[in-house]
RNA sequence: GGUCUAGUAGCUCAGCUGGAUAGAGCAACGGCCUUCUAAGCCGUAGGUCUCAGGUUCGAAUCCUGACUAGAUCACCA
């Protein structure tokens, strides 16, 4: 749309003032609110072509446009900025093309894009920062695939470890065989109980050990449970048959858990790998490495990579013993996956803690391939913590996932009943708009925040329904979709196109505006890896509608032209809200 | 101490690669339902954009340096 613009300023400074054009750049934008224009120019860097001020210059460039070119119809200077009208034609011709076939067919399948999210570790619960991490890599994407490119949606289960012993070490001690079953409760819950059981009993061991005469880190390493803890996963790593089985036992409880969550969430994955079958993956790349002398084996054995040059430390690779750390099974997960899907990235959505893991990771990956250099990319983001600070699994201070989505829901409920627009509906149906609700209002809470900023949570003050929320936009778009409803009741008949001299209104104007701009905001979203960027864009949307709404019946209009451009705006508005809340992972109710 | 990230209204946040008088929501106060859904709309009030320099026609935005907060720098993951 402003690309007509820049085009026209190019040819003017060609033709007015012989400049070649190829080089610049023309900074167009929206005229400001209270000035009379739609686009405006910035004109103070063209001052040096025409050795004149820039109120003259923007007159002489406003002049020649113009006259040359009909879909602008008028232009005026202020404080040297060029302003430009386009004429009522040029809106609703936009309109219209905004609703022919605008699937942009040649883009499709550009790259190949792998999207690692979730990666759970399977000895607790999901809980809050669990939440930010699913939407965030589930709407990335989906924002990712609306951009063109073909995603693998990947999730890496962190199922073994010493973490999972800790609360397998619990359940054996001290849970008599209790079971989801014979417990009622969800197996993650359940196996997450004995981890605090389990940090509970061990912090007890440590105090007493202080009290004993030893320092703080001589009791965390010698309290008896982390010693049996250890030798569970030692035991565990041996293959020893009786863990294994009890390891998969609590492992598959956890496992039910989380889908179900996941499918409350409504988040999916293409692809799920377990750790504990790549926790070995690397170690021979790490081998290789040593050949090519991209690593080096100090006299313990230890294996380490020197990134000090870079900015960067040494960091470990194997251990003295031989065995993996951490590093060392990203490395070969990262090689595998490449190797076996070749896509031009791998996205880790990952706390901004592991920061450094990632920038050393990248490193690893370049040294050991460079045409792998730009694979790697860690799309870090700001943790979820509670007023007093961190969520502590180990001590039970989480906002847990499941509790948070049936609170909302709760209010959901109340809110509606109490609105009473959906009495009259199946209760399923109720149900349905009820959860997608509370979803929504949970979803774009979150996701409307910059990703790389840190969230503080607070649990007292619930999540909003009104103003800048999730349901603010389900609502809206409910309300067209009523008008749209009412005008067939009518027997309006729709036309799905504007004709050209139908009336329009500046705020019908911005709002054509405003949508013209959507399909450029996904690719920008999907550049920046930042889905709030479709949510503060569908909250202005919405907000400008429901302003426009206000001010001017659609259904009363007695001018068919200007009734069916209304109509066909309001359509067009509600589909856009639809696909912008559908990249967020939101879905949008009919009626509400 | 090194590195990274953030600091905008009482609170939660927008503000794109520098552009005109810094915007929303929540909370407060005042209006608007015989009119397409009031989860809405309009208005009032609320700001030294952490501070100090610099770059330039022009800085919340870019650079440098302070200050504050957080993260990270393990033979943990």
């Amino acid at each position: 749309m402003e690309i007509n613009i820049k085009k026209y300023i190019k040819e003017a400074l060609n033709s007015l003032y012989s400049v070649d054009t190829t080089n610049i750049d023309v900074a167009v934008e929206k005229t400001k609110e209270g000035i009379n224009g739609d686009f405006t120019v910035v004109v103070f860097a063209f001052s040096k072509f025409s050795k004149k001020s820039p109120a003259d210059t923007a007159k002489d460039l406003g002049a020649f446009i113009k006259q040359k070119y009909d879909d602008v119809s008028s232009y005026n200077v202020i404080n040297g900025f060029l302003n430009f009208r386009m004429t009522n034609e040029y809106w609703i011709d936009r309109l219209n093309s905004l609703n022919l076939n605008n699937k942009k067919s040649e883009e499709f399948d550009k790259e190949t894009i792998m999207v690692e999210f979730s990666s759970p570790n399977t000895n607790k619960p999901l809980h809050l920062g669990h939440i930010r991490n699913n939407i965030l890599g589930d709407s990335v994407s989906r924002i990712l695939k609306a951009s063109g490119n073909h995603v693998i949606k990947t999730n890496l289960i962190n199922d073994r470890g010493i973490h999972i012993c800790k609360s397998m070490l619990a359940w054996m001690k001290w849970g008599n065989g209790e079971t989801p079953e014979t417990s009622g409760k969800k197996g993650d819950k359940l196996v997450g109980d004995y981890y605090v059981k389990f940090e509970a009993e061990y912090k007890k061991q440590i105090e007493e050990l202080i009290k004993a005469g030893q320092t703080e880190t001589q009791a965390k390493a010698n309290a008896e449970i982390i010693l049996e803890a250890h030798e569970i996963l030692r035991k565990w790593e041996n293959g020893d048959e009786e863990i294994r089985k009890t390891w998969r036992m609590m492992n598959s409880w956890v496992y039910k858990g989380f889908e179900q969550t996941y499918s409350d969430l409504g988040i999916s994955f293409d692809k799920v790998y377990y750790e504990s079958n790549t926790y070995l993956l690397g170690k021979d790349i790490v081998k290789q490495g040593l050949e090519n002398e991209i690593f080096v084996r100090d006299e313990d054995s230890s294996v380490w990579i020197d990134l000090t040059d870079e900015g960067l430390d040494r960091k470990i690779l194997l251990r003295s013993d031989g065995t993996t750390v951490y590093m060392t099974q990203d490395i070969g997960t990262a090689i595998k996956r490449i190797e076996e899907f070749n896509p031009s990235k791998i996205i880790y959505v990952v706390g901004n803690e592991q920061d450094y893991h990632f920038a050393v990771l990248k490193k690893i990956i370049s040294k050991i391939n460079k045409s792998y250099s730009d694979v790697i990319e860690h799309l870090s983001y700001g943790m979820v913590e509670l007023p007093e600070g961190k969520m502590k699994s180990r001590e039970g201070k989480v906002v847990d996932a499941d509790d948070l989505m049936s609170d909302m829901i709760e209010t959901a409920r109340n809110i509606s009943n109490e609105a009473g627009k959906i009495h009259d509906l199946e209760d399923d149906e109720k149900e349905k708009i009820i959860r997608m609700i509370a979803l929504g209002a949970l979803k774009y809470f979150i996701i409307k925040v910059d990703p790389k900023k840190q969230i503080i949570f607070n649990p007292k003050e619930s999540i909003d329904f009104n103003g800048n929320t999730g349901p603010f936009i389900q609502y809206t778009h409910a309300r067209i979709k009523s008008i749209l409803r009412n005008a067939e009741k009518m027997n309006i008949k729709f036309h799905g196109k504007a004709s050209e001299e139908a009336d329009i209104v500046d705020l019908e104007i911005e709002l054509i505006s405003h949508l013209c701009t959507f399909e450029k905001l996904i690719q920008e979203s999907a550049n920046r890896l930042d889905p709030s960027l479709i949510a503060n864009y569908t909250y202005a949307l919405t907000k400008l509608f429901n302003q426009y709404y206000h001010e001017h019946s659609i259904l009363k209009e007695t001018e068919s032209k200007t009734l069916q451009l209304r109509l066909l705006l309001a359509q067009t508005v509600a589909q856009t809200i639809k696909s912008a809340m559908d990249l967020l992972g939101i879905e949008v109710p009919e009626i509400m």
